[in-house]
DNA sequence: AAAGTGATTGTCT
DNA sequence: GACAATCACTTTC
């Protein structure tokens, strides 16, 4: 049995970011669990990576509970938008992953409340993720599954195939501009920026 | 289908 | 005052 900080200290930040695809990550509400597969993760590679709001060990007031333990969630607010990342690796490391999408499992009606728009376009961001579980920026600094916010490392889908490409919106960063650090599941509906003539009607990319 | 633009707001220098 | 780990809408092919 792996604990959750094995699984997210136990290997590189990339090779995280890539097993996360598949894992079930649900809210708990009063209205009942919203939860989703995760279909689109990108790693953050802390002090050395030009394009983490961690490079170079700059600490901010927004940004210092990636020098937390792994597990610690990191949310902060992008113009009207709130995106979700999990730290990684040891206390004192800020490395972390940004959760980008996720496809509906449980909580679509309660998900569709907190954000009217049509299935398709529910959680295919990182953005839209958040907003459909109705969260800000409350369960910064919080600890995953220790309240509301849950990954399952049980229970899982598995992925037929993983895209990986530069990572979205990471410009003039040199070579971590083009660094392929996002990590998505071929196939499936809920991911960014997807063409919809390479979506996997049936099985969505799982096996 | 792809590329471009504007909205909008907190954060940091 | 500049800018951002986005999104939705418009334009163009």
């Amino acid at each position: 049995m792996t604990t959750l900080t094995e699984f997210l200290t136990a290997r590189p930040t990339a090779a995280i970011a890539a097993a996360l695809l598949g894992k079930r990550l649900t809210l708990q509400t009063a209205a009942g669990p919203l939860s989703t597969w995760i279909t689109e993760t990108e790693a953050y590679l802390g002090v050395k990576d030009a394009g983490a709001h961690a490079y170079q060990n700059h600490q901010t007031p927004r940004n210092q509970v990636l020098w937390q333990a792994a597990g610690t969630i990191y949310v902060y607010q992008m113009r009207t938008w709130y995106l979700l990342n999990i730290v990684t690796q040891a206390a004192g490391t800020p490395e972390c992953v940004l959760i980008r999408a996720g496809e509906p499992i449980t909580g679509q009606t309660q998900m569709q409340q907190n954000r009217p728009v049509p299935l398709a376009r529910l959680t295919d961001g990182p953005g839209k993720l958040m907003q459909a579980f109705g969260l800000r920026k409350e369960l910064n600094g919080q600890r995953l599954n220790d309240g509301p916010l849950q990954l399952d490392l049980q229970a899982c889908q598995r992925v037929q195939e993983i895209g990986q490409t530069p990572r979205i919106g990471i410009n003039n960063k040199g070579s971590w501009s083009t660094a392929p650090l996002r990590y998505y599941v071929i196939g499936n509906p809920w991911v960014s920026k997807i063409a919809r003539s390479t979506i996997d009607q049936e099985h969505h990319g799982w096996t």
